[in-house]
DNA sequence: ATAAAACCTCAAGTAACTTGAGGTGCAAGC
DNA sequence: GCTTGCACCTCAAGTTACTTGAGGTTTTAT
């Protein structure tokens, strides 16, 4: 309430937390003008020029940049108009927050998995990131092929269920890296096969397996889909791969029969 | 998995998503650079070159700088150092939403405001959204003077609590400039703040409106407290409103006897 | 052959500061 | 009265991750 106090450029930097280059650049664009002294030329704060800067800092905190926040200094009244504006704002906010939020939960994933595995190999850690960054992607892909349940189902998943499915893939992709070369007949093999199938049958549930082995999916569609989920293995040991699972159905099929 | 196709610019940019000036800059400071025709000077990627987009893409999104991730991509192995980094940008993360979900709100309850009153007095509003931007160090200060339990109870209320609390301020600040330099006597001051004493009172609760006012706070950090709120008013109408409440106060007691 | 599309380089702009070099103003201690 | 030191000054350049633009070359389609 001393409205006729003045302050050094320091007093008024520690008074307000903002740092004195800040300050000296907020002079500069004319957004925060002190007055000077004529002789020393050193700027004097006064109690206006401390409002003006809470103003300033409440209109960062809405989100406005510094050249917008000069024009908006200057009206005395707020209108609808103003609505407008801090509704782009807030859904720029939100979509902001939804891509931290993401980013978390990643992270998240990615340390509990590095955490119990000491050292893990960087291309399959980036396929696992690349696919909880197009989570969302691929989501829509589900979406636009008439698998919405399966997305459902998806969403429902915690995010333990889903960091033991990153588990399971990152301990498949290792043990295929060792035992690629063997024949897909070697009953080690077969064993790795048959759990990591088991894995995701379990995470899926029956009924979407089915569905989704059911689903004929275009060939250029297969290579969209496999654009969102780059596989962490070489051509060789995918084809390997599949061959070793294709092994396995056909396995289970006797059995069955 | 056509592993030798090779990309233009053009295609590799339309693939990935990644604009063409982008995919310059990346070359330019070194992050990926891809065979280059030695003729005609055009780029030509490859699918290692998508491998490595592919990567660059993903250590961004877990909030990497794009320095940091030229160091990174050449480790083979990830092991506990990643993790600690992760949990670095886990915090920084962690904290950027929190100041995203803050503005979020400050801006839902100021567009509330607008729309219903159609135009606000700037002053008002600011002191407002000061209000919001600085609740948590206002809660700080609260904890310090050992009114947990006010934070408590107020952390409970909703959001339209809040809302119309801001609203019923919004009121009282309009009213007091249309009735400054009436005798605080008069019977319209009177109801006036009597129906905003009664508005805090509900809000707050009757228990936690005699802690606040049994509770002694120093003549320096009422200076604080003021620093932290701002008043919408000027000196002169804040001294009136004070001497009004005061005789609301003293007449509400000479009832009570 | 020619026109349009795609590509190239190099330079400068963006936002909101931050950092640094080199110099002035002022109060206190000797 | 001089020096030391601190707070302040200006002006320039650096930061991050791009984006925009000018002006020129290459490729592709007709």
């Amino acid at each position: 309430m001393n409205n006729n106090h003045t302050f050094s450029i320091g007093e008024f930097s520690k008074k307000t937390g903002i740092p004195i280059p800040t300050l000296h650049y907020y002079d500069e664009i004319g957004l925060l003008c002190p007055e000077k002294n004529p002789s020393s030329g050193h700027r004097i704060y006064n109690y206006q020029d401390l409002v003006l800067l809470q103003k300033i800092v409440s209109l960062k905190f809405l989100g406005y940049r510094l050249d917008e926040i000069t024009d908006l200094l200057h009206e005395i009244h707020f209108t609808v108009d103003l609505n407008e504006s801090l509704s782009l704002h807030l859904q720029a906010l939100e979509k902001e927050k939804k891509q931290i939020e993401q980013s978390i939960m990643s992270i998240n994933r990615v340390i509990k998995l590095v955490e119990e595995e000491e050292t893990v190999d960087s291309n399959v850690l980036f396929s696992l990131i690349h696919g909880m960054r197009t989570e969302h992607i691929q989501e829509e892909w589900m979406h636009r092929h008439m698998l919405t349940d399966v997305v459902e189902e998806l969403s429902k998943k915690s995010e333990e269920d889903k960091i033991a499915l990153d588990k399971t893939f990152l301990q498949l992709s290792k043990e295929v890296k060792q035992l690629y070369g063997k024949p897909v007949t070697d009953p080690q093999v077969q064993i790795l096969i048959k759990s990591y199938m088991e894995a995701i049958f379990s995470f899926l549930g029956e009924d979407l397996m089915i569905k989704l082995a059911n689903t004929n999916i275009e060939e250029l569609d297969i290579e969209e889909l496999e654009k969102l989920t780059p596989s962490p293995f070489t051509e060789d040991e995918q084809k390997w791969l599949n061959r070793a699972m294709e092994f396995c159905m056909e396995q289970e099929e006797i059995k069955k029969l």
